[in-house]
DNA sequence: CATCTTGTTACGTT
DNA sequence: AAACGTAACAAGAT
């Protein structure tokens, strides 16, 4: 599920238990989501350390636990954060669960495309240093865009955008409703781009981000009437702004939606 | 039963 | 060496 937004809205999930120690930690041994951790060293590790912060970038999380414990989640598909009693029994998909005295910290994914993430260390890990910036800093500049796709002339745009190391927190509906919004057809070569709509590109990766924080990142709400989104799942979807039906095809191994009149052809 | 899925990554080819 | 296209991962919904 989780793009930009709703990575934050997840993040904001293990907030009631900031500041609280974890008394003890559950999780499934042979899963997916684990590979590559040390299950151990997570384990005693994290077990009497406090929580104390979070953040997020991109899809990227961090949570940061006393003693210089760090631990990186990714949601993948279908990972979600959630909190229940601290009495409950991690059920089959709940991979990583963190027990405090009056609740538990859970980390369910059914699909197991999402990834978790141990580190000890006075300093955040080396992985997390080098995630590029969000695209709603200041660093996100238009220039930098710009430098990013010469790298990647022959993709078709909907392919950029869900580069991570370009447009780190953009996925497949974010993508869709930018193209939209800068009348760009999802097939069009990056290369064929010219100046004044890099321009709107930019402008509209900036707001659809900004927005989709505003909208969705609070309670896992939607976006408002005349946005894409609204329309995109549906196969009687149509363009809010003259509609018409839209369309759906496989660009880059993913499904785009968008309306023929208002992303014409390239 | 067939097909779909808001994500990455390994791998072979260009 | 980069960039590019595709299969694979796993499980549930339709």
């Amino acid at each position: 599920m989780p793009e930009l937004a709703e990575v934050e809205f997840y993040r904001h999930q293990w907030d009631c238990g900031l500041n609280q120690p974890i008394r003890a930690v559950a999780l499934h041994e042979q899963t997916r989501v684990l590979r590559g951790v040390d299950l151990g060293a997570l384990t005693q590790r994290l077990r009497h350390a406090r929580y104390q912060s979070s953040s997020a970038r991109g899809k990227q999380m961090l949570f940061r636990f006393s003693g210089g414990r760090w631990l990186g989640l990714h949601l993948g598909m279908t990972g979600e954060l959630l909190v229940q009693l601290p009495d409950a029994v991690p059920g089959k998909h709940d991979h990583l669960v963190l027990f405090q005295k009056e609740r538990a910290l859970v980390f369910r994914d059914a699909r197991q495309f999402g990834r978790v993430r141990f580190h000890l260390g006075p300093d955040a890990p080396v992985w997390w240093t080098v995630l590029p910036p969000d695209v709603t800093s200041g660093a996100f500049t238009q220039a930098a865009m710009t430098a990013f796709l010469n790298r990647h002339r022959k993709l078709p745009i909907k392919a950029a955008l869900l580069l991570q190391d370009g447009f780190p927190g953009i996925g497949n509906w974010m993508a869709d409703e930018i193209l939209w919004r800068a009348a760009v057809h999802p097939r069009t070569r990056v290369g064929e781009l010219t100046g004044n709509v890099l321009g709107q590109l930019w402008r509209q990766v900036r707001r659809v981000s900004l927005g989709a924080l505003r909208h969705v990142s609070p309670a896992f709400g939607d976006p408002p009437r005349g946005w894409l989104f609204r329309e995109r799942w549906s196969e009687a979807g149509r363009c809010p702004r003259d509609r018409t039906p839209l369309l759906r095809e496989t660009v880059g191994g993913r499904t785009a939606a968008w309306c023929p009149r208002c992303q014409p052809q390239p």
